[in-house]
DNA sequence: CCAATGGCTGTTAGCGCTAGCAGTAACAGA
DNA sequence: TCTGTTACTGCTAGCGCTAACAGCCATTGG
């Protein structure tokens, strides 16, 4: 675009770039005072404000954030870094978080990571370089460049959904491995004894990971172990969650309990057992991991543990707020619903 | 912060803004060099090009996005808005648009509107203010100061999943008056006369509005109108699907079909009428929306059409990376699954 | 020998906005 | 008359970066 001229781009420039000299000129008074009325800070008298509100409101104009941002040295975004939007647990955190934020002035920019340490290492880089006010992220696991570059952010940084760890400032989340503890004792105080595991392949689903070493850390205490497991990876849980079942029921067939590392392969897998008429839970005892609301359909209510999800969302978006000024670690600490399938 | 000294922070200040300036000095060499081997732009030997890049990574330095935006006039920012993430749909058209913005430098950034207009307006107005590359937004129907600011935007904007109604620049979607239609159309055709209907409440659910407006047309060609309906709105899905197929068939026993604005609560209405032992598809036949993978598990297929999601996904974010040139609609068409559930 | 070229690096002038003042006007009090 | 105060408004100087251009040096061709 050569010889582009120095005057302002006006009707024939296709990009519709509004300044506010374009207000200010429309409506008689500085660019500074536009700004002032536009953000409601410091005294524009009442006639001068609604003149530069009724220009800016017929050039349709939006400030350009880019350029206060730059300015004013501050970033009304938090950064949140989550491994998935599609297993039903992290739109609830977001929720919680949008809650919290909710007439702070700060808004949730969400990046997925499919749970791929090098993807999490360039969303955080690429949310950092947006300079945003604070950054949440789910897990204490990260690469050590990520580490350090949250580190020097001079940002508050909170680590959400676990504590089993040392965070960089601040965590907020449950236990897992008291989790999969506590759920194998209630298994084992009711009874059972073959007892199989069916979870995720992923290697970075330390959560997961967590929750099942202390599960067979309790067993081991009980004189126990696993008498059978099966991972998968893709496709849709709860059919996933049948298969696994019906793999593990041909297999190992005096197995007498399933623990599920999700609800929804949980789910599959009652829904395959009641289809074959298995007893449940008096021949065959079931449980998953989350409290996802979608239990609340199914013939027969599942055991599970609920996640605080929701609670994670609303206290890490506090502490971004600095509505709360909290320890490094805040953690919460989910309840057992038995349901109907545990003896 | 009076008398702020016109150096450069350096250690004693908290917060660790480093800047190109620091690396140029790090690495003895200018700004602008910098920027070029951090950009991977113009003309930079190898030695030097180690050099900054050693300087940098050393330092931990991470670029500032917000300067170079306002100084290249361009944003690698793509912004979406959606009315919700937890109802699976949403999910998937994102991992469309991800997919296909994957390689080419632009990014996603997620707005929620929770189904609310003037919440949409102002995450539209929020996300202008970043300036992005392109807008994709869900749902042709918005405030008129929304239509304003985005067809004043000056970047492209994808109208997505509807195609009823007249676009501000681009739509891709598929026809949910049609879909309603078809569906219809296939339940009398497989002989079904007594129809009910269960859905959300929400008034500006648009889309589900024109599917059911669809439907009641094509019965109304055929003589039938609906003979019980229900809303419901908010709490777990399956589990409404449950009470509603409950009240509808207690109100309206001699129902033979019952047709489901959603996947989700139609499962919950077919796990209720094989738990009651009714005869389906025999006695009563149903069918859903959306063709969620969750129904892959179910014991029985409900019928259902698939929104044509990842496809949308993909197609909105290659008009706005600029890959295709498209008309201003792209209708896809969604394939009706009769699953085990229409006779 | 000079001009022309290409590879590399630096300089200059902003991008659109806001912090931090410095006015200005009107009025009160000393 | 002067100073102080209140209520507003405008000016200046950047924020950290990049586009555009201007060098500089070594090499090449005429």
């Amino acid at each position: 675009m050569p010889g582009r001229p120095l005057t302002r781009p006006t009707a024939a420039d296709p990009r519709n770039t509004l300044t506010l000299r374009d207000v200010s000129e429309a409506s008689g008074v500085s660019e500074m005072t536009v700004s002032r009325v536009l953000r409601n800070r410091g005294d524009v008298s009442a006639p001068t404000r609604e003149r530069v509100l009724e220009a800016a409101r017929t050039l349709g104009y939006v400030p350009n954030k880019i350029a206060g941002a730059l300015a004013s040295q501050r970033v009304n975004l938090v950064g949140v870094v989550i491994p998935s939007l599609s297993n039903m647990v992290f739109p609830e955190v977001m929720t919680g978080i949008s809650e919290m934020l909710e007439g702070t002035g700060l808004q949730a920019v969400v990046g997925v990571t499919n749970y791929l340490p090098d993807r999490e290492e360039s969303v955080i880089y690429e949310m950092l370089s947006w300079r945003p006010s604070g950054m949440i992220i789910a897990g204490l696991e990260h690469t050590a460049a990520a580490s350090v570059m949250l580190a020097r952010a001079g940002i508050p940084i909170v680590e959400i959904m676990d504590i089993d760890g040392t965070p960089i400032n601040h965590a907020v989340g449950i236990s897992h491995r008291r989790a999969g503890r506590q759920m194998a004792e209630a298994i084992i105080a009711a009874g059972y004894r073959r007892i199989a595991f069916m979870g995720t392949q992923m290697a970075n689903d330390y959560r997961a990971k967590k929750r099942l070493e202390g599960f067979e850390e309790a067993l081991a205490k009980a004189g126990l172990s696993l008498v059978d497991r099966e991972y998968y990876s893709g496709g849709s849980a709860l059919l996933k969650g049948r298969e696994m079942t019906a793999a593990v029921l041909n297999r190992t067939p005096d197995v007498d309990f399933l623990y599920y590392s999700n609800d929804m392969i949980g789910a599959g897998g009652l829904l395959y057992c009641l289809d074959k008429g298995l007893d449940v839970p008096g021949r065959i005892g079931l449980a998953g991991f989350n409290g996802v609301e979608l239990l609340d359909g199914l013939p027969r209510k599942l055991a599970t543990m609920d996640a605080c999800r929701l609670e994670i969302g609303r206290k890490a978006a506090q502490i971004i707020a600095g509505t709360v000024s909290p320890g490094e670690k805040v953690e919460l600490f989910p309840t057992l619903q038995r349901g109907d399938t545990i003896r």
